[in-house]
Parts: structure tokens; C-alpha cells; sequence
DNA sequence: ACAGGTTCCGAATACTCTTCGGGGTATGGC
DNA sequence: GCCATACCCCGAAGAGTATTCGGAACCTGT
């Protein structure tokens, strides 16, 4: 499914997505033309979902994050897709999880201080009717693994 | 703190982190040595992390992700820290977050199916002996937002 | 008004991207 | 074995981009 070169085109990608075709061609031992092609196969396949720059919260005057873990009653099609987008219209709003279990969403938040969050919670949450119960927890820290590797 | 051109480069690189600088100046109205330079500055300061390819799990083979909600006792750092190590060493780990609350740490993982996901949980996991509690959420959906916007 | 500092720009050179034709190499049919 | 097919890879070269740097414009406080 993915080669040996492919593996490694990945790695370098998301280690840094900015290095140039030409560099990213040197580390992986195939030639630019040949590496530019397989980036573009790797993209056309899907494997390659997209290049983002990662903003620090923190530098941004964000640097509280929290989980909110949602129950939305009733759980149908008509009320959870409405919800689904106020979520995601949040600035606070960095991912929304829809889970199976006791609570239906897991949403990560990113505010300035504890009584941001207290008015996200108070003024965006609680006052929608949807919204059964709200369980938040603060995240100490907070680490994302970017080297998601092949099988 | 970050004036407009900065949070529209901001904008424009978590969107795709892949495009030219040149590009890139045409899209915030700068010249392109401009650009450059601001990009620099923001990593500079450390607004910018980083640029990362975003992978798709599924398409890697890994189409089932959870979260696994853990207690660690004792909760001191001799423990924690190299509970932390070995997470981060999971092939299966995307993400691990330190939390306040009933549980210590919430880890988010890829796995290729719900088998893969019981053999991870229990000989990853219940088999460590400062694992106290496990608890598991199938996740059906997960959206990542890109754009972390200024305040 | 002016000195000091900062930010921006455009030109020019060095470098990179991208396309394309051609040459290897593996596979399968006969 | 031998050919046809498909695939992948490579290097050359024109088009395009990155990067540096000197100087102009613009604040800001005196």
C-alpha cells in the first residue's frame, strides 16, 4: 500500500511541511521530479490529507484549553447537526469529537483565562436547549504526535 | 500583539501551509520580501509552531480512532513521567492530553479495528501497573479546526 | 524639524519547481 | 525465451520562486 519511499515522503511532511521538494528529494534518495510526483500521488490517494501551519494558543492570548464533553438530548439528526455547527463557528472551538458513550461530544477549547471560559460555558452552552449536561475538564498539557505512521 | 497582515498570513498557512510565499504576499497584499520576513518573525516568537502534512489514519490503515480516559496512581512524577514516554511511544497514539479531573491523562488513538484496540487496551495498558482505571470512547467523527484565529 | 528606529518595497541573483522525453525493470501471456 | 505492457524513475531545461540588500517611506518623541 505504501513503500518504503512513501513512508518516508510522509515523515519528513509531517515533521515539516515547508521544506522544498528539492530537500524533501535529497532525504528520501529519489530524484526532485520523482519526489514531486509521489507527493502529488500520495495527495490524489488521500493519504496526504493537507499542509497546516500549528499556531501556539498560547501566543495567541489563548493559553487555557479545556475539554467540554457534551450530552445533547434528544441525540437526532435535527438537533446534532445545528449543534454540530455552532461548535465548529466557536473561535475557542479547535476540535469537536462526536462520541459513543455516556457523553455524545468531546469539544477542545482554547480561552484566555478560566472566566473566558466560564462565559463560553454559561453563555454558549448551558442557554441552548440541546444542551442535557456539560462536563469540563482543564488540560495541563496538551501533545499532539504529527508522525502518524503507516501499518 | 498581531496586527492584520500577520493573522491573515496566519490564516492563509493553517489553511495550506504548502502554498508560495509568493502566493502567499499576493493573498495578504504585501510584497514578497515582506511576506518572507513576517513569516520568519512569527516563528521567531513562536506564533508559529510549525507546518505539519496532515495524514489521513484511515487511509493508513487505521480507519478506528478512541479515547482512552486514564487514572495513574501514584500520580507523582516518578510515575507520570514515564507513563507520558511510553504513550508517546505507541504507534497508535495521535494525540495525549494531561488533564484535571476524575482521570489523569485522555489519549487519542488510531487503530485499525475494534480488535486492535482491545490488544492495545489490555496488554498496553492494564497491564502497567499504575493504570488504575481505563475507560474507552469510540470516536465516530473528529473535526479538527485549522484556524486558530488572534483574539 | 530632525534623529532614531522601524517597516516596507523592488531589483537582481541564486535557487527551485515542474514538465517531458526517454530509459530502465518487473510482470504476464504465449 | 521473448515480446508487450505497464510502471517507475531519472536528468535537462525553461519557467517560476526565494532571498538578500540598499534605499525610500513612515512613525514617534523631542
Amino acid at each position: 500500500m505504501l513503500d518504503a519511499i512513501d513512508a518516508a515522503i510522509l515523515r519528513e511532511l509531517q515533521n515539516d511541511a515547508r521544506i522544498s521538494n528539492k530537500e524533501l528529494a535529497t532525504r528520501v534518495n529519489v530524484a526532485a521530479s520523482t519526489c514531486l510526483e509521489r507527493v502529488r500521488a500520495l495527495q490524489r490517494r488521500g493519504v496526504l490529507a493537507g499542509f497546516h501551519a500549528d499556531a501556539d494558543p498560547a501566543a495567541l492570548g489563548r493559553p487555557l484549553q479545556a475539554y467540554i464533553a457534551v450530552r445533547v438530548r434528544p441525540h437526532n439528526r435535527d438537533v446534532v447537526e445545528p449543534f454540530i455547527r455552532f461548535v465548529l463557528d466557536l473561535p475557542e472551538t479547535i476540535a469537536l469529537s462526536h462520541i459513543a458513550g455516556a457523553d455524545d461530544f468531546l469539544v477542545h477549547v482554547a480561552v484566555r483565562d478560566a472566566a473566558h471560559l466560564q462565559r463560553l460555558l454559561l453563555d454558549g452552552f448551558t442557554s441552548r436547549r440541546e444542551v442535557a449536561h456539560l462536563e469540563t475538564q482543564l488540560i495541563f498539557s496538551h501533545i499532539r504526535k504529527w508522525d502518524v505512521g503507516p501499518m
